[in-house]
DNA sequence: CTGAAAGCGCTTACAG
DNA sequence: CTGAAAGCGCTTACAG
């Protein structure tokens, strides 16, 4: 885990080289303007003979200051965090920010240690993508540390802090009105994680367009399942052994829409003709799938950048008032449903 | 850029609470083993009572160590990139480091400012996935540092360094082969931009499967393009509008090959049926696409793994041998050709 | 506009 | 087994 070096030029030697004292030199790499242009160019020149690197930890330390920023995410594979990593990183990295990342492979021990290695490394604050089971004791460590952070993509109950995400609601009621006004009445909803809220909230914006069409859900049409393709496939062959089988389906994602198709194109139906399949997320590969999913489109990126403005928002105001940014989502109609 | 923190709680108070010097206290943060098991009970309690936090970053900077790895990559909402830093993730996470990570968005302009910061922050070591113009010039900078160094993925001419990829030669020769033991005589190659050393090794393979089998490459066939599913639909209709279209298509990467499908239904043909199609990734759409996409899987994950491990053995031993570890690929036969 | 000295929070020899 | 003192490479008041 060590490994030292050779020895750094520092700013000491090249103060010494310019003629100039480390206070000096110091002012200069900071870009100063009380220091004279010639001295500035002197030391510049010391700079670059020497091959001098600023030591911006050291730097840190003894300023009390951090301009890292610490992310845990559950899962880098999964493309929609993998492009709200993308707002993150650039909305970040514009500024000056530098991104500690670590990827909780969604264990909570796992968490709790990136979470500890974070605070450890002085980050200046932090963005978290909570792994399911996260209470709020989990995060209350940071507040301690009186450490900023963002929550992202899944909320925590009873968890006070800025939280940037998805209206899964809405998202769940469009895509389950779509598929009652195209007169469906029997609509399964297969996949996703039961506990966690990200399923609470579809299920809620599921329940509610049935209630408003004054259609009953028969609850052995709600399955879940991994939020993967293969849960989508088992999740659809499990649902199709039902006496009366639906006639359309709301997939809890894109992958497990894929999956959801898969699986009815092994039972010999044709998706997208005889049943109707509704997906959420518009992966780029929803939109040349064969049939397009019909999808709900869910911003990851935007919500990346979203996350990294509200964390830089704290950053530089200590009296941030607490914020809870809901980003809505929108019905992509294409030829599955 | 900077944030002041609440004053953390110093190794020196835990010592003073504990009623030892701050030389005991910290051999009891690093678990020497030569602090009697009462002293360090006493001290946990009272790191326990007060709050300690370790700061890693004063300990790194006294004993000129580091536990940060940086990695830089192009494009972290690409497929094979993500997957591959998951690899990087889970293997250096498990041994107790912590990742840095920059996008250089493909720009080379980001990836020298990435480079710097991350010098600046006294990374350990770095693992790079070089944007396509990157130079001699901008590594060497890290060699001047001594800062071990991993390069990924794309390798770079006259640059001396550890380094892990895919063997695309190869893959590109299997795939193109069995297009040719399939009968075909006019095989295009789509997509891909022509001047990176990815493109370059695949129309290597593609070539020499050509010449084994006495077979003449139309370059009217050959059409390059970004590396997306874009790209892949303009190249087929470019390549489509020949007076004698390909049998049978080799596509730089699935991404491609999607797009090139997508294009094919578009001019009223059936990919997999009229016109065989191969791809080259093996990403998990290929899998469950329709038709299912015949592809050379490349393995990501483990080529993220293997450029951790290298980096580590440069990190544990001074004296190691320059690496060059190639990954072998595998054709994937499905149903698209 | 520039310099000498103290200090950020640790670790490292060196004594005892 | 434990302690007092110096130092990692910077920045920060304070003088001048």
């Amino acid at each position: 885990m060590k490994h030292p070096k050779k020895k750094r030029v520092t700013l000491q030697e090249v103060a010494k080289h310019a003629g100039v004292s480390t206070a000096t030199a110091s002012l200069v790499v900071r870009n100063n303007p009380r220091i004279s242009d010639k001295t500035r160019k002197t030391v510049m020149n010391s700079m670059k003979e020497l091959g001098y690197v600023y030591d911006r930890v050291a730097a840190n330390l003894r300023s009390q200051s951090s301009n890292t920023v610490g992310v845990i995410i559950t899962d880098i594979s999964n493309k929609f965090i993998s492009e709200f990593l993308v707002g993150v990183h650039e909305t970040l990295e514009e500024v000056g920010y530098t991104v500690l990342l670590g990827t909780s492979f969604d264990s909570l021990a796992k968490q709790d240690h990136l979470l500890s290695t974070m605070l450890e490394h002085r980050v200046g604050g932090l963005i978290l993508d909570p792994v399911s089971g996260s209470n709020a004791e989990t995060v209350n460590r940071l507040n301690q540390m009186n450490t900023p952070m963002v929550l992202a993509v899944r909320e925590l109950p009873e968890v006070k802090s800025d939280y940037v995400g998805i209206n899964y609601r809405k998202g769940s009621l469009m895509a389950t009105k779509h598929l009652i006004d195209k007169g469906h009445k029997r609509i399964a909803f297969l996949g996703g994680v039961r506990t966690s809220s990200t399923w609470i909230e579809r299920m809620d914006g599921y329940q509610y367009a049935h209630d408003n069409a004054g259609l009953i859900i028969d609850n052995n049409l709600v399955v879940d399942s991994p939020p993967t393709r293969e849960g989508g496939l088992e999740a659809v062959l499990q649902v199709l052994r039902n006496p009366d089988p639906p006639t359309a389906i709301f997939c809890f994602n894109d992958l497990v829409a894929f999956g959801v198709m898969q699986g009815l194109r092994m039972e010999g139906f044709n998706p997208g003709q005889d049943i109707d399949i509704v997906g959420f997320d518009n992966i780029p590969e929803s939109d040349v799938y064969h049939p397009p999913l019909t999808t709900v489109s869910s911003f990851p990126r935007q919500t990346g950048v979203e996350a990294a403005k509200l964390l830089l928002q704290q950053l530089s105001d200590d009296s941030h008032e607490q914020q809870r940014l809901i980003l809505e989502p929108e019905l992509i109609v294409r030829e599955s449903a």
